[in-house]
DNA sequence: ACCTGAACACCGTTCAAGT
DNA sequence: ACCTGAACACCGTTCAAGT
């Protein structure tokens, strides 16, 4: 009704997505809704559909988003050779990554097996780290999933037992070695035993 | 308005879980609300809640009722002094029963960490499988959620991305093969290691 | 091109009744 | 005790319009 000039709010996909993430933040994502997106942007709820294709998309790319600084800088470590530290490193940044977005977990888990492109990039790399590893190419199909499953149930796990507490506070500490440990485990099979499918 | 005699249709809490069973293996969980529940039923939606206490509630009761069976028996193996076989057998079981029900795999991800009666009895015998394998009892603390979570992670994976194509028929040995491997990895890590909390 | 009004076809849940 | 009618406060999404 209002609306300053002729027509538009100035909506953006972007500032759709950053609205999205800030409720699901702050209110959890139970209020995350067509409807209250659209309140928070001052906006009618259908005008989000030019920007979004439905909520399931929109939660896709709250998703994937989430994703996109894991796996994309070289992944040098102290030791140029250790191929190990390397893998298990991007195996730790992407449990960090979830850890950050509390909220998200369990869309985590439900969207693990349709990934997007930045959860497609983590995929492939972990693939070639693993070759690089020593793993047999067609080992990889297997182990692959294995690890990231392993890490994204971790996180969420870790998530639901001991909730929102201490995720900003560096009490992140146990549950980190937690998962170092278990990848540590997980890798020890993995380099040793052929998978096979 | 029909509703033969008096007033009552026959509901039991039984035959409610049993409806919304019908409509989640058929329709997938998303058909299953207590509307159409209760239309199944041949009942107004709100009859349903002398029964379950919410849809929240009844869904609870779904992912812990699929897991009545695991662990109940003695768990004798070939050899009695098979610790680990025994161990292994009801991780494997325990695969074994989410598979059986692929409609609620999302489910049994987001309810890992407030577990129900069945759920919580096969956390104890794991802890104490853990313990008989000579795992200290501290470190069952890690060791339980880790081995848990990694097969409860594992079967919703397989689940999306196969789908519900080839679960009836037995070739779901690849996969029950892949959990059998990652686990036996986990298994080596842990009875060495002692996890550190 | 970008947005609104109004509507459609749903939800879970509650509350006051009826038998 | 067990159930219904009616309502409340929501959903996601679509379609025709307005500027």
């Amino acid at each position: 009704m209002p609306r300053d000039l002729g027509q538009h709010a100035g909506l953006t996909r972007e500032s759709v997505l950053d609205a999205a993430r800030i409720i699901a933040s702050e209110q959890g994502l139970g209020n995350l809704t067509m409807r209250s997106l659209a309140k928070r942007l001052e906006v009618a709820p259908n005008a989000l559909y030019g920007w979004v294709a439905s909520k399931t998309a929109l939660l896709d790319a709250l998703v994937d988003d989430a994703l996109k600084d894991v796996g994309v800088s070289p992944l040098s470590t102290t030791d140029d050779s250790d191929q190990r530290g390397r893998l298990t490193k991007l195996l730790l940044d992407t449990f960090d990554a979830i850890m950050e977005r509390p909220e998200l977990a369990t869309l985590f888990l439900d969207r693990a097996a349709s990934p997007g492109p930045n959860a497609t990039r983590i995929r492939v790399k972990v693939r070639q780290l693993l070759i690089d590893n020593g793993v047999a190419a067609a080992g990889t199909d297997a182990a692959v999933p294995i690890l990231l499953v392993h890490v994204i149930g971790f996180a969420a796990f870790v998530l639901q037992t001991h909730g929102a507490k201490l995720l900003d506070e560096p009490h992140l500490g146990p549950a980190r070695n937690l998962v170092a440990t278990s990848i540590s485990w997980l890798l020890n099979g993995v380099t040793k035993t052929p998978a096979t499918a």
